[in-house]
DNA sequence: CGGAGTACGTAC
DNA sequence: GACGTACGTACTCCGT
């Protein structure tokens, strides 16, 4: 029986490998963390490969080894290691030995020649060894008992690997590396002498430096590079070529105080590990780390002090009225609803749970049906009783994403009031750029609690169970803790609020009351004409038939439009069009801007490749699809408004996103047409005219900018004028053009590069333009310069509401990096203020409509715009008090200009 | 067959 | 490298 192999590990080469190789990661505080997790993956993935094995990870001491007292220019010419490299040395020491993997760090030798003193000392010891690098160095090492493995790309060397991959065998590695030098290391080697040269030495004379040098007189003497000859350069430089031997040489004597049997792997410590992975945010590790401790029946670690939950599954009347007694006592409590899926406006309610008090919760079921399942309370008769808590505003409650649960308590004739928090919102106003905030994700990072997943519980992928087929013994808990996890987060994340009061009331005053808003919103849905779209769907078909056709003449062949791959082998391979851009994977781009230059060059294929891209775009997203999306119930689309997703404040939309509905084109604007009004109402769509525009020149108070806002004037023709140096009245439809493309770049933080690229112009012009903007409104250029101080200073910037976004990477070494934060920035105050806006603005409006009696409702937003359906005789009524709401969301020191319209359609009503 | 990643395109 | 914020579709690759 043989052996499990020592297992060695080249720590301090993996670790800079990884930092090279992977995408670089970070906390959300900007402590990087990539090149740990790289190491950590590469260390359990040998872990479970040589599960028996003693294992060290070796990594290079601090200070100087015995190489540099040999050579003073040894690595000499490495720059110095990058600091995002630096800090990840500590935590990952630290992780490796909380996994319990023996660390050695020796002094005065690098982490090579501990390798290869215990890979000797092991192999004549007759024990198998594994060295897991990434250096090529080590494999001078290798021999009957010693092979090299790379867990990163999974490559194997034994001797024949070497002799394959080096031309000599591993005795030869240190003579071969001794010659030809090492440009990493700053091994010298023979001057002239490389790798081919070298490789002929060696192989010619089956011997190493040794035997070369007593027989020099055999080196063919032809000059080399016109110079000297090569058995000149190899006498002059003897010295150096032994020097090199010896820096190239591994130690295989270190004196270790160390016996094998002391490097078998213990049992992780999970106690250090947990406050690591936290502190790294590694959340899949541990997640899974406090599954083991419940598992072990340990105490939770990162909460020691967590009582026992008390957990009750209501099946009984007198238990459900004793629980609506304590729920009509409390000042605030949490709760949740368990349904059949996670469409609101499809699911169907299965249960609802409480929480009153932390680790204090119930879940009552209402519709389980599977074999065997208990009889469960009246559904009807327990709605009626919360009926009156859940409905009224005064009685204070708390949800994680409560919009949902409003959304399916509707179904069932409950009116939701007084949602007064929401975890997820808290989250999100908290830190909108953490990737996250649903409830198992603020569970592990707030309260350290790993929570039953539904997985766990329901199962996945084809056989997974929907809610009411889960057994009551497992629903139980999952729901109860959910409405328990959900109150303990909620005060948690309610004081790191109130620590800032801004933000505190961007919850209470934006967020918190728009969720009510957008419920009714997602709720009503918009009315889409189907057959309409049918009809387009045809004609759209019939196009890109046509077009297809034509694409395949001109290509001499038939292949894939829609793939890019495809289109970049006709194009470019077959046709040989000029490659004008790449897209980041290196692949020639086919994007649209690419084919229309080409297409100005005089090519015909690319053309007719945009008229079918466009074509299809609009039938494949919209056309076939929208008709789909019809509730059956409704008749209506329902999107959903996610509320906790952009990083600026922004609403997103999808299933389906309405808010990407065409409309820059002809064609594209008829699938607004499909967006209609019921019979006997209309639609009218009020949108905020230049608003991000207007927040730019209150926020930078520039005297020419707020000017042309109060005199209600063109802005983009005023900036024209201004740039171009002419007359308002002079102003020529091109030099609006540019001067529109300047607005919105500056919005975004475009550089003259972007400028030029946009308008066609060289980019010094654009230069030139941009220069002329901030001579001409001076107080924008020192607002930007304020806000990129800002966020440098404080990590954040604000919008005109304190809501904050976090901008860690503008510290970013990387000037890439730190240049696009500083971008984000730029525009994130401008958009994020237009969202608060229109926020404030749908929450008045909603108020209004429900106190004003009108028959009319909000449909849809659009970042700035709102679309409503009002009944006919309605229209002046609804226009006369929306408008002021809309212009008064915000006091600004510019008029809030908002622009309606009204139509059968959403087309019309522009 | 489904998930992940890429390329592209729609909106504001 | 070069213009911010989103979401959806189709393709492609890879693993089950």
């Amino acid at each position: 029986m043989t052996q499990p192999p020592l297992v060695l590990v080249d720590g301090s080469s993996y670790l800079y490998r990884a930092f090279h190789a992977l995408p670089p990661l970070h906390t959300s505080a900007g402590l990087p963390t990539g090149a740990v997790k790289g190491v950590l993956n590469m260390l359990l993935s040998l872990r479970r490969q040589y599960p028996d094995s003693p294992f060290a990870v070796v990594f290079d001491a601090k200070g100087p080894t015995f190489r540099d007292a040999l050579f003073e220019h040894y690595k000499s010419h490495r720059p110095p290691m990058p600091d995002d490299l630096r800090v990840q040395i500590e935590p990952l020491h630290a992780c490796v030995r909380a996994l319990g993997l023996p660390l050695l760090c020796i002094e005065g030798v690098e982490a090579d020649d501990v390798i290869g003193t215990l890979a000797r000392s092991s192999a004549a010891a007759d024990r198998p060894v594994v060295i897991s690098t990434g250096d090529k160095d080590m494999a001078q090492l290798v021999d009957g008992h010693i092979t090299l493995v790379n867990t990163m790309t999974g490559s194997v060397l034994d001797r024949a690997g070497v002799v394959e991959k080096f031309g000599v065998g591993p005795e030869l590695i240190v003579d071969f590396l001794a010659l030809m030098g090492d440009k990493v290391d700053n091994i010298p080697g023979v001057p002239g002498v490389g790798e081919k040269t070298a490789l002929g030495l060696l192989q010619g004379l089956g011997g190493g430096l040794d035997t070369l040098y007593a027989h020099l007189e055999q080196v063919p003497g032809l000059p080399i590079r016109g110079a000297k000859s090569l058995p000149a350069k190899l006498e002059e430089h003897r010295e150096m070529a032994y020097l090199s031997y010896q820096l190239a040489t591994i130690k295989t004597d270190v004196a270790l105080d160390l016996q094998l049997d002391q490097l078998h792997p213990g049992a992780a410590d999970r106690e250090a590990l947990i406050p690591l992975y936290r502190e790294l945010e590694f959340k899949n590790w541990l997640d899974e780390l406090l599954r083991e401790s419940k598992a072990a029946g340990e105490d939770g670690a990162a909460d020691p002090a967590a009582p026992p939950t008390r957990y009750e599954t209501l099946l009984e009347p007198a238990q459900f009225d004793a629980w609506l007694e304590k729920l009509k006592a409390a000042e605030l409590f949490a709760f949740d609803t368990e349904t059949t899926g996670l469409d609101a406006q499809q699911a169907e309610l299965v249960g609802v749970s409480f929480a009153i008090a932390p680790f204090e919760a119930a879940y009552v079921p209402l519709a389980h049906s599977y074999m065997g399942v208990p009889e469960q309370l009246d559904r009807e008769a327990v709605l009626a009783a919360l009926r009156p808590l859940l409905e009224d505003p005064a009685k204070a409650k708390v949800g994680q994403h409560a919009k949902y649960d409003m959304n399916i308590l509707a179904r069932y004739g409950i009116e939701v009031r007084g949602v007064a928090f929401d975890t997820m919102l808290e989250s999100y106003v908290l830190d909108s750029t953490a990737t996250r905030h649903d409830m198992d994700s603020l569970a592990l990072k707030y309260l350290g609690h790993s929570t039953i997943h539904f997985e766990d519980i329901a199962g996945k992928g084809a056989k997974q169970l929907t809610f009411d087929q889960i057994a009551l013994e497992q629903a139980g808990p999952y729901a109860a803790e959910d409405a328990d996890v959900t109150l303990r987060l909620h005060q948690c994340l309610w004081e790191k609020l109130e620590a800032v009061p801004s933000l505190a009331r961007v919850l209470r005053e934006i967020e918190m009351p728009l969720v009510p808003v957008l419920a009714r919103i997602e709720r009503h849905g918009a009315l889409v004409d189907a057959k309409l779209l049918g009809q387009q769907s045809v004609e759209l078909g019939e196009k890109m038939q046509q077009l297809e056709r034509q694409a395949f003449e001109l290509a001499g062949e038939e292949f894939n439009l829609a793939s890019p791959k495809q289109l970049g082998a006709i194009l470019y391979d077959k046709l040989g069009l000029p490659i004008l851009s790449k897209t980041a994977k290196g692949q020639a781009s086919t994007a649209e801007s690419v084919l229309a230059e080409l297409a100005e060059q005089g090519y015909p294929l690319p053309q007719v490749l945009m008229d079918y891209r466009s074509v299809s775009k609009l039938k494949s997203t919209y056309t076939d699809k929208l008709p789909e999306q019809i509730n059956p119930r409704t008749g209506r689309i329902h999107t959903s408004y996610h509320q906790a997703v952009t990083a600026t404040g922004r609403l997103s939309s999808s299933d389906p996103n309405l808010q990407n509905i065409p409309i820059r084109t002809a064609e594209g604007r008829r699938i607004r047409q499909a967006f209609v009004a019921p019979p006997g109402y209309k639609l009218v769509a009020a949108d905020y005219s230049q608003i991000e525009l207007r927040i730019m020149a209150h926020l930078a108070r520039d005297e020419g900018l707020l000017d042309a806002f109060r005199h209600d004037r063109d802005v983009h023709r005023a900036t024209a004028a201004e740039v171009f140096g002419v007359e308002l009245e002079q102003v020529s439809h091109e030099q609006r053009r540019s001067a529109k493309a300047i607005n919105f770049g500056l919005i975004y933080g475009m550089s003259a590069f972007g400028l030029a690229k946009q308008i066609g112009v060289e980019r010094k012009q654009a230069q030139a333009y941009i220069d002329r903007y901030f001579a001409r409104y001076p107080g924008v250029l020192a607002y930007m310069e304020r806000t990129r101080a800002q966020a440098a200073e404080q990590g954040f910037v604000e919008t005109l509401f304190g809501r904050r976004l976090y901008l860690p990477e503008i510290h970013a070494k990387n000037g890439a990096l730190r240049k696009a934060a500083e971008r984000t920035a730029i525009n994130a105050p401008m958009q994020g203020s237009a969202a608060d806006i229109i926020k404030r603005a749908m929450v008045t409006v909603d108020a209004w409509l429900q106190e004003s009696g009108l028959d009319a409702r909000m449909i849809l937003q659009v970042h700035d715009e709102l679309v409503l359906e009002v009944r006919e005789d309605q229209v002046e009524a609804l226009r006369a008090g929306l408008l002021p709401l809309m212009s008064g969301a915000a006091d600004l020191d510019v008029p809030l200009l908002v622009e309606a319209g009204v139509g059968d359609n959403w087309d019309e009503a522009h």
